[in-house]
DNA sequence: CACATAATTTGAACATGTTCAACATGTTGT
DNA sequence: ACAACATGTTGAACATGTTCAAATTATGTG
């Protein structure tokens, strides 16, 4: 009865030194950035060795992928609750690349050695991989809601591969973001306001038999070269 | 008059140091990858010091825009000399395309840490840096040279931007291809057969005046967005 | 409780990119 | 030829990510 207890509550005291490394390499990479915070002074900081940082996460990429998940998530919970009371599919997918872009601002400086470390491949971080599939899920989920809800409805033939192209313009708008050093990162947000009636425009163009049948390769294509 | 000789064969040998070194580099990056291929095994087999290595190369990045340059430089060469006989713009294109695939080919394997260090916005290799500036403009010069040389000519109005844009869809192909895994990057080739039509039919699309002013409003974008 | 097993923690050791003061060699002006 | 200067070269030293055998602490078992 009593003897899961301490099982327990050494669970929960591992769970913290591991949710502490998280938070003090978090931060540490938000205000001195990628190559200062080193694994022993993420250790140090947080009060144990460096062999013992390893022990929870196998590599300092992998304090990376805990910030990728912990960014998703917010931004999941961030976007799926401003997209609430908007209707127009242009309104949407605005307020959910914006909200992309509020979460992600505090990072901005962190940016570049951040995508650098995503876009390898073999790194865990990468958006494509399996080890971040949790996270990629999260962000997915957001642009199926966006087309999903959307009133009015989305042409029919749209539905399913639509989500996937709108995240693929969500990760390029990112690495137009970590480029970005315009205050702010306004320019960024010029982007999105312009791109985003470009494409509800574009969709809306498929109503033209020319333009239609060129729709129906780009969706051919797109799914032929998935994997 | 001849003081100058010895001036001029030390320049030689100082060249010559740089190249060897720049050449065992490109080779070890091609046969056995980025980590395996430090800087101490790099001096040893070009026969000089690790400290002489940076005298040439400030960093290890540096080599690596050493490859970026020299694969550009190999793209432009091999491929204006096979857009030569062709006429339509998508023939051309196509064969731009594809020639640089095939230049790439052999550095495949290196490819994620090459554009894991690419994308990094302090990194001399990154392609919108200033460091990189020669190497890019070659690549640029072979997308003008496509659009230029093309028959049936392009509207006059895209003639100016379209390269560049067609430019930055080579660096997604590219990035399409670093984390193509399939035999011999097949799926990167059908990615640009697939592609290089759709484009070329959406610009045939321009003439419907619909289409036609999401065209102004995409290349108003990409003026507005820029730097 | 005593012991075995598992989970957690430590810090020294290693390989690597990079720096730098010292040295060596080549060049130029007188 | 000599002295100043410029160019090229060396290898030891440093900081950092990562590994690992050993120590410590917690848990389960008889």
């Amino acid at each position: 009865m009593f003897k899961n207890i301490w099982g327990h509550l050494m669970a929960v005291k591992s769970e913290r030194t591991r949710e502490m490394l998280a938070s003090v390499a978090l931060g540490m990479f938000r205000e001195i950035g990628f190559e200062k915070t080193t694994m022993r002074a993420i250790a140090n900081e947080a009060g144990v060795s460096v062999g013992n940082a390893y022990y929870y996460f196998a590599s300092k990429d992998d304090l990376v992928l805990e910030l990728y998940e912990q960014v998703q998530n917010e931004h999941a919970a961030h976007a799926s609750h401003t997209i609430e009371g908007l209707e127009g599919f242009g309104d949407r997918l605005k307020a959910v690349l914006h909200a992309g872009v509020d979460v992600m601002a505090p990072y901005h400086g962190f940016g570049g050695d951040f995508i650098s470390t995503a876009i390898r491949p073999s790194s865990p971080v990468n958006p494509f991989g399996d080890q971040s599939a949790p996270a990629r899920e999260a962000s997915l989920a957001l642009f199926h809601a966006v087309v999903k809800g959307a009133s009015p409805a989305l042409p029919e033939k749209l539905r399913n591969d639509l989500p996937e192209l709108l995240w693929l313009a969500y990760m390029g708008t990112t690495l137009f973001w970590v480029h970005d050093t315009s205050e702010n990162q306004q320019r960024t947000r010029r982007l999105i306001d312009g791109l985003v009636p470009l494409i509800a425009k574009g969709i809306s163009l498929a109503k033209i038999p020319g333009v239609n049948r060129i729709f129906d390769d780009v969706l051919n294509l797109a799914r032929s070269i998935r994997a």
